[in-house]
RNA sequence: GGGGCUUUAGCCAAGUGGUAAGGCGUGGGUCUGCAACACCCUGAUCACCGGUUCAAAUCCGGUAGGCCCCUCCA
């Protein structure tokens, strides 16, 4: 397996620090509103990764947050709790918020057949942690205590910039003029680890700590939780292209500080989701969500084969003409998978294996999703046997997911059938009478209830859809 | 201002030195009463300029366009 590395900026072999299991992080949805679609690319880039590692052999232990605690705008932002903010625009707790949105986000997931990660933490459900590392971090000297608050010093962490690559002298250029800065710092790229005073007072969850009532930074959560699950060492942290600076940065400098090790080799980055205008964004109000594709017609699966097409690190427009054709392309790919019929032919093994490997090949090349597609075409038309064919996509499926190979043979009731039969006789005897009219009818008719005829040299066949 | 990504046919997109995969669409054809389905055929010298090389979409330099990040954001 050879994939991009934001920490080396270069395509790598991947090896697992532990041979026997690989454990990967992924930075979760902060629950204060619905996913878009280009939140929920990041998450099918992740899923896609976690199976292929599993379809190349690896144990994958993989864990995942859910932020439910105050997300901060910014130290110096004018600006709200998104939280708070939610929760005054739903007149609801936090908690209910934050409940309700997880359980819309897992059922994005399971439509876009996102496999569930194993281990699923809330970050409220893991304050303990943060006061432990954080505590460690204040005795060792990596933070400091000022107005109430717990910072990190960035200066104490030697590779700071690393990730990122940056320097010191950039981001001191860089600097946004309308951002003000939190005069509570030492250093103006600190970080807060624990805050007791803050604009933020409305803030409904807060816990004791050593350092007073109050509640965790932003960055603080994945490292907490990453750790407590997953241990000292992490394979692969992965997230979308924005968190590399600073949530990944500072994730990195107060993990490594704590652990005293290096903490994570493999950083990953998955490229965004943009429309016309560019970056796709909740803040301008209305948004695309899973359910606003399926208002629209389109199913969920059409969504994950659209992003499957280009490749996870590129950034990707979005346009409905686009889903469209891929619409358009997955329906006739499922129509010729459709005319693989199970004819007990037995699996030819040896040239099976050659179409694996080179479906292996493809995603193992910095998972090149893409190719891997080419190869699935490439099994349809080939010369191998039914069986052959059938079980490749079956075992290709078990990552794309695309639901390639669908029961067809769900139960018709026999009356249904008997109708169906009728219908066709009937119009069989019309054309032969050439009385289209009726003949164009009876098929207008059964069309219209979701049964499509086709006229094939064998006679006619129907098909159901939905 | 700084950091990074990106630019391949109408559209999506693969391809990191040897004369451009795949998919959708389009057009033409086979089939058909018609239609749908299916099948066959159909297209680009790779943003631009310069360099390295026997040879570049692929390496180097520059120009132009698009996008992301620089403490909300997947």
């Amino acid at each position: 397996m050879r994939i991009f590395n934001t920490l080396t900026k270069k395509v790598e072999d991947f090896i697992p620090h532990n041979k026997d299991i690989v454990t990967m992080y992924t930075c979760g949805p902060t629950v204060y509103h619905y996913a878009h679609i280009g939140n929920m690319r990041t998450y099918i880039s992740e899923d896609v990764l976690e199976k292929t590692l599993v379809f190349l052999g690896y144990n994958v232990k993989r864990c995942m947050n859910i932020t439910d605690v105050g997300h901060m705008v910014g130290d110096g932002d004018a600006g709200e709790d998104k939280m708070s903010v939610a929760a005054k625009r739903e007149h609801k707790s936090s908690l209910q918020i934050a409940e309700f949105y997880t359980n819309a986000f897992k059922a994005d997931c399971e439509k876009l057949n996102i496999r569930w990660p194993k281990i699923v933490s809330n970050a409220s459900d893991n304050i303990d942690e943060y006061i432990k590392i954080v505590s460690y971090l204040i005795d060792n000297d990596f933070a400091y205590i000022s107005d109430g608050n717990v910072y990190f010093d960035t200066t104490k962490s030697p590779n700071y910039y690393e990730l990122s690559g940056r320097n010191s002298d950039d981001l001191i250029v860089a600097v946004r003029e309308d951002i003000s800065e939190d005069s509570s710092k030492r250093n103006p790229f600190d970080f807060g680890l624990w805050f007791t005073n803050s604009k933020f007072n409305n803030q409904e969850l807060q816990w004791d700590s050593p350092w007073g009532r109050g509640y965790p930074g932003w960055h603080i959560e994945c490292s907490g939780i990453s750790i407590k699950y997953l241990g000292e060492y992490l394979d692969i942290h992965c997230g979308a292209e924005d968190a590399v600076f600073p949530h990944h940065t500072n994730e990195i400098a107060q993990s490594e500080s704590y652990l005293g090790h290096k903490w994570c080799n493999y950083w990953v980055h998955f490229g965004f989701l943009n429309d016309n205008s560019g970056k796709m964004s909740k803040s301008n109000g209305e948004f695309l969500t899973v359910s606003v594709l399926e208002e629209k017609g389109f199913d969920p699966i059409i969504y994950r084969f659209y992003c499957l097409q280009s490749h996870y690190h590129k950034q990707l427009v979005f346009t409905f003409d686009g889903l469209s054709q891929t619409r358009n392309t997955y329906n006739k790919l499922i129509n010729k998978i459709k005319q693989i019929s199970d004819d007990g032919s037995s699996i030819e093994k040896n040239k099976t294996e050659s179409f694996i490997n080179r479906f292996k090949d493809e995603l193992s090349d910095d998972l090149n999703t893409a190719n891997a597609i080419t190869v699935l075409y490439d099994v349809i038309k080939s010369d191998l046997n039914n069986n052959s064919k059938l079980y490749l996509i079956g075992e290709f499926d078990k990552v794309l997911s695309l639901n390639l190979i669908q029961s067809f043979d769900n139960k018709i009731e026999d009356n249904l059938l008997d109708f169906i039969n009728e219908q066709i006789e009937l119009r069989k005897c019309a054309k032969s009478e050439k009385n289209y009219e009726l003949a164009d009818k009876i098929r207008t008719d059964l069309a219209q209830k979701g049964i499509v005829l086709k006229d094939t040299r064998d006679g006619t066949t129907f098909e159901i859809v939905k």
